[in-house]
DNA sequence: TTGCTTACTTACTGGTAAGTAAGTATTTTT
DNA sequence: AAAAATACTTACTTACCAGTAAGTAAGCAA
């Protein structure tokens, strides 16, 4: 990808976290990287193209993310996915899915799907993750791996959105308590 | 409120749900009421006033429903409160908080004023019925109540916006879930 | 019956949005 | 050296948005 095409990428990521895929136009992405609408349409034909770029970036970030993870033990697993959230809370950022998922009925479909994806992106790694945590007597809960993975998706996801309205501490104390409970 | 003021807010508070608050205009309140684009804008001069209502009307519905549920035991009462979610899933709405948490940023002061106490008052309830549940042996679970229900209400916020994403049996497994943690 | 309020409509403004057609300068390929 | 691809700019279109000014018809109130 060439570096206007990537520098497009990352400012429009921002812009998403920070303000809604719906709430930010060509002009916040033109102006800042000192250049004109028509040229942000000529690497993003349309504004689903920027989206789906965008979310794609993020799911490969993601796979790089979790592949270096992978010999730590299952619960520093854990705590490094709540640390990259986190991070995005203290920057006051959401996370993509919490995002986007609101705005989903305004999207086009192809980058509908896309969402999609991420989302079972996540929602296999941390079943997997917690299935073998389990195993290995490193978490201890009830029920299914794949339901634990949704209650805990849900608490990070809507967490960073309660610390946007809230404050940050919100994110303390669900990610604090989140890791409690695993714990034997 | 006058029949006509009333109708907008409701109107207004779907178009929230299933599209978000700078996903929608005066123009969808206005024509689905067969009105005009400034008789809307007679009643809500400035389209965070629409916000206001819409929130205050919600504020005030929650407040009468938690009082009717007040003599019940406190399973029955989250219970309840699981099944307005429920029926917000099934038609295809997130809830209030999940639409405008993320554009909270791009929301007037005054508006981010109120959804900050709607915030509150949910997580005011949820905390005091989890404690008084746990007082009576009805709920089991560890850490203080506030943090519970911190963690309940991001559950039920975010399982409706990925029960949009992914389908709607997340969400049943999600409240599902959550009230076998709950139950000693 | 004159005046005031309510609940609108008509007609408009200024601004911004996504998107495009056509042209240009620079580099790369043949 | 000619042709073609790359990465833009200029200049524009179409469409919509929130918001407003001015007018109006109906009802009520002194």
């Amino acid at each position: 990808m060439s570096e206007t095409k990537d520098k497009i990428v990352s400012l429009a990521d921002q812009l998403i976290r920070v303000r809604g895929f719906n709430a930010f136009s060509y002009k916040d992405i033109a102006e800042p990287l000192e250049m004109k609408n028509a040229a942000v349409h000529y690497h993003f034909p349309a504004k689903s193209d920027l989206g789906i770029g965008v979310i794609q970036h993020d799911r490969n970030r993601f796979a790089a993310t979790i592949a270096k993870w992978n010999k730590l033990p299952e619960q520093e697993q854990l705590q490094q996915l709540i640390n990259v959230f986190r991070k995005h809370c203290h920057a006051g950022n959401i996370c993509l899915m919490g995002s986007l998922s609101p705005d989903y009925n305004t999207l086009a479909p192809d980058m509908q799907q896309e969402v999609q994806q991420m989302a079972e992106d996540i929602l296999h790694w941390l079943s997997q993750t917690l299935e073998n945590g389990r195993k290995h007597k490193r978490f201890q809960f009830k029920g299914k791996a794949a339901d634990r993975a949704l209650l805990i998706m849900t608490n990070l996801q809507a967490s960073l959105l309660m610390s946007r309205v809230l404050g940050p501490e919100i994110f303390t104390r669900i990610s604090h308590q989140l890791m409690e409970d695993l714990i034997p």
